[in-house]
RNA sequence: CGCGGGGUGGAGCAGUUGGUAGCUCGUCGGGCUCAUAACCCGGAGGUCAUAGGUUCAAGUCCUUUCCCCGCAA
């Protein structure tokens, strides 16, 4: 069948490669265009560009779906179905009416739960123990379109947001395959979603990142795992910024104040809220490299009664 | 040339107004101990990123290049 495949970012490239390498006729990618990258800014291609690149398929990169131009470039394609992953941009329903079929996207989440930009990251932050993914039928509205398949996945309590991308990234792909398969056969009875129980979550922020140190230990060690690799939890160390990137939840409370940091045999600890203490493995200091941290402690010779957070 | 921090023994840091390089950890050897990642004693290991300059004297001041990192995008 005829796909028109719209994605941007790592999280979109297993369900490509499944479907480029089950036979399917990927006429067109469509993703984002290069953007700057790093320090020097480098125009950087997204990563679904570089596989489509790499084996010969068509990209466009349209700076907005909404325009004349890309409809017509669209329609060109006459796809049976598009394929929407982490795409990033709006389809109008002048796009989403193209496809012979359906226009069938994937998202990160068990639907309702957790419409929107940054359901993976979320349901970290949240704590949450069970997530998944869901192929849908878009409609207009953001993630609102009926279920097709779904596929839970337990959450483990360590697991950092990255680690959790990568997991629903290749749990997407036979997903997907699953899916087309099974809706051109008919076997699928799409399910309306249930409103009452849905919610959505927005794209992650730079300053959400900032960590409150009343919080409890749990929730903050779900905070740091969910900002984890970005936008990276941080706190504030005499005037400089300091990234924090593993916790543990503490079994014992060191310390009196909130944010006082205590180290004790190569461990450090800080002092949260609710009578509980947040151990820190793995931190950086602004303009130093990240460190485990029983190296961050070395030579440094800490002074108790170190209050984190205060700039 | 977007702003800024930094490159010192294997690791992380200190090094004051320029005057012969220190600390913590690791490592090696010895000791203590039933034993130990604990404790004690001792040793090895550094062209102070690079190139040049100022000076009687440069880790420390000035300039070059390379590299790392934070912010901003």
């Amino acid at each position: 069948m005829r796909i028109v495949f719209m994605g941007t970012p790592d999280f979109a490239v297993p369900s490509l490669k499944a479907l480029y390498e089950n036979g399917h006729e990927i006429t067109l990618v469509v993703t984002q265009p290069d953007k700057p990258q790093g320090r020097k800014q480098i125009l950087t291609p997204s990563p679904v560009k570089e596989f489509a690149t790499a084996h010969n398929i068509p990209v466009y990169q349209p700076a907005s779906m909404k325009t004349q131009e890309a409809y017509e470039r669209i329609v060109a394609e006459q796809p049976d179905y598009i394929v929407v992953i982490a795409f990033g941009k709006i389809l109008p329903q002048t796009v989403l009416d193209i496809p012979k079929y359906a226009c069938i996207n994937v998202h990160g989440s068990l639907l309702p739960r957790y419409r929107g930009a940054a359901p993976i990251q979320w349901s970290v932050l949240n704590g949450d123990t069970v997530t998944g993914v869901t192929t849908m039928l878009m409609d207009a509205g953001i993630d609102t379109g009926d279920i097709l398949l779904q596929k839970e996945t337990p959450l483990d309590p360590l697991e950092t947001a990255g680690e959790l991308f990568d997991r629903l990234a290749e749990l997407s792909a036979p997903v997907l395959l699953e899916t087309l398969d099974l809706f051109a056969k008919g076997e699928i009875a799409p399910i309306k979603q249930n409103n009452e129980k849905a919610d959505y979550v927005t794209i992650l922020k730079k300053e959400n990142a900032l960590i409150d140190w009343t919080r409890d230990a749990k929730s903050l060690h779900d905070h740091v795992r969910g900002m984890n690799p970005w936008p990276v939890a941080f706190t504030k160390l005499g005037g400089k910024t300091l990234k924090i990137f593993e916790t543990r939840v503490s079994e014992r409370v060191f310390g009196h104040d909130i944010g006082e940091v205590t180290a004790c045999d190569g461990k450090l600890f800080v002092r949260c809220g609710a009578d509980s203490c947040l151990q820190i493995l793995s931190l950086q200091l602004e303009g130093a490299k990240r460190l485990e941290a029983d190296v961050f402690l070395r030579g440094r010779s800490f002074v108790e009664k170190t209050i984190l957070g205060i700039d």
